[in-house]
DNA sequence: AACGTTTGCGGGAACGTTTGCAGTTTGCCC
DNA sequence: GGGCAAACTGCAAACGTTCCCGCAAACGTT
């Protein structure tokens, strides 16, 4: 199905615009470039008329050859079933679109082999540049890439020498706790992300800066780390809840922690915002359309989308870490705790 | 690493190789052409010795242009952010890999003219196929790609005309019901999918065969037809749940429906499972890790995905229309009714 | 009217790869 | 060792587009 009928079929190039309309390949060429601002010359018109009616399709593949860039750029994430990557992507997708580009999305799971793997498929299509979501910080791969020469940029994470673009994750940590400090909670347990993400290490630190300011103790039992999927979340709060001392408020740094953590509190009797306080982070479509909506720290994804492609595609050279500021959204799972 | 310098400064071509090597650029082409089996002969390790050490990597947009093909296929969904259409292209994204092709995705909502252009993109992108995943079957653009001769497969759903890969909803929704009914419900509602949708018509008809079967009465007002997301799920089951003779068990064309019934239910004070059974579709990761994990009918993607590529690329010029037999999951949020 | 400047257009050489053709070498069998 | 097929190799022509260069006409200024 493939190429029988592809070939049968004439597809239309410069050249029968060309012959079409009585004109050179290279004016047609010209004509049809729309870097430069179109002329209303007569010619002009006419080959754009013609063009149109003959259904003329640029060849990607010869423009890409010849003018040495393809217009694409390949989007490294984990896994596109976490709703995060899917909307940062989704997101870059958008960005990429307003700019004349092309996202195209590769994944990777955890594994940094996978990872090196997936890029090296990506700049096999000949990607311009490189944005990536992967999460890891012991990771060898934007340096690999800053050798190289590679255009790249990290995206809701940094490895603090590659350009990246980011939400602030301290701060973002510090108003999630912050919230429920202001609401009197002072039993307050964290679930951190990842270890080997920026965005893990950087929201503990914020949580734990509204806490000290607060002068509220974080003991170490209140205070843990996992990965970033549900099932991390019911396993955390199976442990820091699963205790006479629980806390009455959870920070969880990831909305599918706290689906988890909220999973874990119904499932022992305890109902979200009345009797545990829970806050997420990203704000995913999906929390606020819980039985009892989630309060959640906001990504802007679109805002992070955009400086991740200005800083890949208009780069002076010069690696910039830009931080987008993040938002609170307070919804039914926080509220003061019981007296 | 030899000569970092050298690769840095400009990209290795097969004339770099061919010089290196000291034979012609098309000897070159034909050791490195994978298409072919692979010659022992000296010469030939050689050039991939050499190849190798150059850091030779073919430029994709050279060799389509005189390939006349691209080995990528376009995947079109509505949007990555519903965990089915994610899931749909992981896993088309897997068969693709299998087969050397290489899959970009574009997504296009719920519209009919941005599904179109989203199409014009893909296809300026010279992609070799086209995967449509989108949802309508009032949809005049697989008319449109036959007429034009542009290989195409649908993907989860089927116009009855151009190839598709889908699951057997008709099946489905039987065997979800037909559970139900097993459990001993005889009060059953049924949340549909979108009209518009292959999925939502055929998983009803299944789900009525069962309860003709068994001579089970279903009302006009015991069946709703909703949108695939989770707001649709919670206002049709505030409908189906919000009167005295609720029903005993909820059968949703779709998980997302299915957490919107059992949100709405926990807000009734209902507790999934005991006081009222729900059976979802699809069988989404986050199903099976809520506080009631949800019973729900098992999609196989990736052998959907499988015969979606075999259509697409190994076609003998009919169309055929594929359905792959889905799997009930039982789980705890059914149960026998109250008596 | 003579002058520089801009603008429009066509010729033709790239871009890197594949491939038909023809010529050469190799391997194998009798 | 002769004969024949199979495997290998190089040349050169594509693939469709872009862009440098040169030419000519149009325009504006003095």
């Amino acid at each position: 199905m493939v190429d029988t009928e592809a070939a049968e079929r004439h597809v239309v190039t410069l050249k029968d615009v060309a012959v079409a309309s009585g004109v050179s390949i290279s004016t047609v060429s010209r004509v049809l470039d729309d870097r430069t601002p179109r002329s209303r010359s007569a010619t002009a018109d006419r080959v754009r008329a013609v063009a149109d009616e003959l259904g003329y399709r640029r060849n990607v593949s010869a423009s890409s050859l010849r003018r040495g860039i393809t217009a694409t750029i390949g989007v490294l994430v984990p896994r596109l079933t976490d709703a995060v990557m899917a909307m940062m992507f989704e997101a870059v997708e958008r960005a990429a679109h307003r700019r004349g580009y092309f996202a195209v999305v590769a994944t990777c799971g955890d594994d940094a082999d996978e990872e090196r793997r997936a890029t090296e498929t990506l700049l096999g299509r000949g990607v311009d540049g490189v944005v990536l979501a992967t999460a890891r910080l012991d990771d060898a791969l934007p340096a690999s890439l800053r050798e190289r020469g590679i255009p790249h940029v990290l995206a809701l994470r940094t490895d603090d020498v590659s350009p990246s673009s980011l939400g602030d994750d301290e701060t973002g940590g510090y108003l999630a706790v912050r919230h429920l400090l202001d609401l009197g909670h002072r039993d307050i347990g964290v679930i951190t992300g990842p270890w080997f993400t920026s965005s893990g290490r950087d929201r503990r630190a914020g949580a734990e800066r509204a806490l000290r300011e607060a002068g509220v103790d974080l003991p170490d039992e209140r205070v843990l780390a996992a990965g970033y999927g549900l099932d991390h979340g019911i396993e955390a709060a199976r442990r820091l809840l699963g205790r006479p001392d629980r806390p009455t408020a959870v920070f969880a740094a990831n909305d599918n922690l706290a689906v988890g953590v909220s999973a874990v509190a119904q499932a022992l009797g305890m109902d979200a915002g009345t009797d545990l306080s829970i806050v997420g982070y990203n704000d995913i479509p999906l929390v606020s359309r819980l039985p009892v909506p989630l309060t959640s720290v906001h990504t802007h994804f679109d805002r992070i989308a955009e400086i991740a492609l200005e800083l890949l595609l208009d780069s002076d050279g010069v690696a910039r870490i830009e931080r987008t500021m993040p938002t609170l959204i307070p919804r039914a799972s926080t509220a003061p705790p019981r007296s």
